[in-house]
DNA sequence: CGCGCCAGCGTATGGTGTACGCTGAAGCGA
DNA sequence: TCGCTTCAGCGTACACCATACGCTGGCGCG
């Protein structure tokens, strides 16, 4: 391979090829190709070889826009939470149906990315991310113009998120699993059938319970379970709001 | 090194060296193993080599008794349940205060092991684990006695759950962090104090309870917090016990 | 006594996160 | 316009990971 530069040819392999056409590599772009590269392939496809490659880059140059997979993993985190729309007001404002929209929102961004049942325990209230955050101070706004008091407003957000997160979490892990063994929740129920009455042998009430659910729509089961829960804690919110200050909306 | 038994050299050296005196290798024992070396360096630190050498066996060894990792951490995340003990029935039989007092012990079980915050998200509901099954029977037989229905007591129990590792799963997360960081809680709230300042100053609310919470005590906070969402639910349950079947004690 | 079984081992493979030092283009002051 | 600094991205290297596979040698049973 000559130094073409020398002998003047002008030609393209002469031209030291412009810059990468694509705008190099941003945080922003990283942090999206991830969540693509999670939504398709899930959380152990994730490594830093796989997404550089995705992005045109080498693994390790990944590293000038992001410390470590654990930043690169918070960064996700968050990203996912921005993509909560807030709740439409014109609807209802009444700080009860928001909440509960808001709920519901949540856990559908939650299965929608399953992934993140894994990430949560590591990340835990995914610190200080700004969409985060946002979301923290749209509900507490919620609760304290229903007329919380700011200390039980925020107890009652922490409430909620920690109820939502956790039996989610719980599903996205069954639905992860699901997705792995390539089957529907049905035939998977129905396959596991023997096992899980073999288990439940000795607890009576575990089988009729499981015997109950048998024929239903498993669906339709977990999103009827997620609403008891969410409505019981409603419940006992709209209860301490009455006991205590003067209730609005 | 000379084949000393062609030279029939009767010494220790000769002498193929008895069995391994432990008795091997069980799958007991590796879990309890497994749990000790997570409580001790945490969830980054069990690998599969360094598991086998706490056993004094090979990595590979292991895995004639556990499939692969995953099916070892399913174990693990059982085996923690098996710690929680029954709620003492003479101090009170009321279901509420049986009910708070799993809570309170299911709480104080995970943060005694704070990794499992990083496994819940893979595990789910831990699948049939046996330890797990005894426990979602006593608390559905303890639902069942109060008067709530067959159905009702399920859905009473999975809220229960799920609050309870959503929440606590995001403190075990913030305790990692800490240990990872090697400073206590106080130090680091303090350490962190401008960073959150400027994270929130578009939010007045949230720049308020962080201001609030400064002087206190941050465990005795979440301890507070926690009960606080705990009450909640159970005051949700009661009202829903109230208004359905005849109470029961 | 002899044989089959099987727990545990050694080795090997293909992955992982990330430290380090190089290259070459871009931007900027003279 | 030149020349220097800065810095994005790359290639290589290291230590470690889970786990497949085939061997070995001791034990228990016939």
């Amino acid at each position: 391979m000559p130094a073409n530069e020398q002998h003047g040819i002008p030609s393209v392999w002469t031209r030291p090829r412009a810059r990468r056409e694509q705008p190099a590599l941003s945080r922003e772009q990283i942090v999206a190709e991830a969540v693509r590269l999670l939504d398709a392939e899930g959380i152990d496809a994730l490594s830093m070889r796989k997404l550089g490659t995705r992005l045109g880059a080498g693994a390790t140059s990944l590293y000038r826009h992001v410390a470590n997979k654990d930043e690169l993993i918070e960064l996700v985190v968050d990203e996912v939470y921005g993509e909560l729309a807030e709740p439409d007001v014109a609807r209802s404002a009444h700080w009860r149906d928001v909440t509960a929209r808001r709920a519901h929102g949540l856990r559908a961004m939650l299965l929608k990315h399953p992934w993140i049942a894994s990430l949560l325990g590591e990340v835990g209230v995914a610190h200080l991310g700004p969409n985060l955050m946002r979301l923290s101070d749209r509900m507490i706004a919620t609760f304290e113009a229903a007329g919380f008091a700011l200390s039980e407003s925020d107890h009652a957000v922490r409430t909620v998120f920690a109820y939502v997160t956790g039996m989610t979490t719980s599903e996205a892990a069954w639905l992860t699993m699901l997705a792995r063994s390539g089957q529907t929740e049905q035939e998977w129920v129905e396959r596991l059938w023997p096992a899980a009455e073999q288990a439940a042998q000795a607890y009576p009430r575990l089988r009729k319970g499981y015997a109950d659910q048998r024929g239903k729509d498993p669906r339709a089961t977990r999103d009827e379970n997620f609403a008891y829960g969410l409505d019981l804690i409603l419940d006992g919110l709209e209860a301490r709001l009455g006991q205590a200050g003067p209730a609005a909306g």
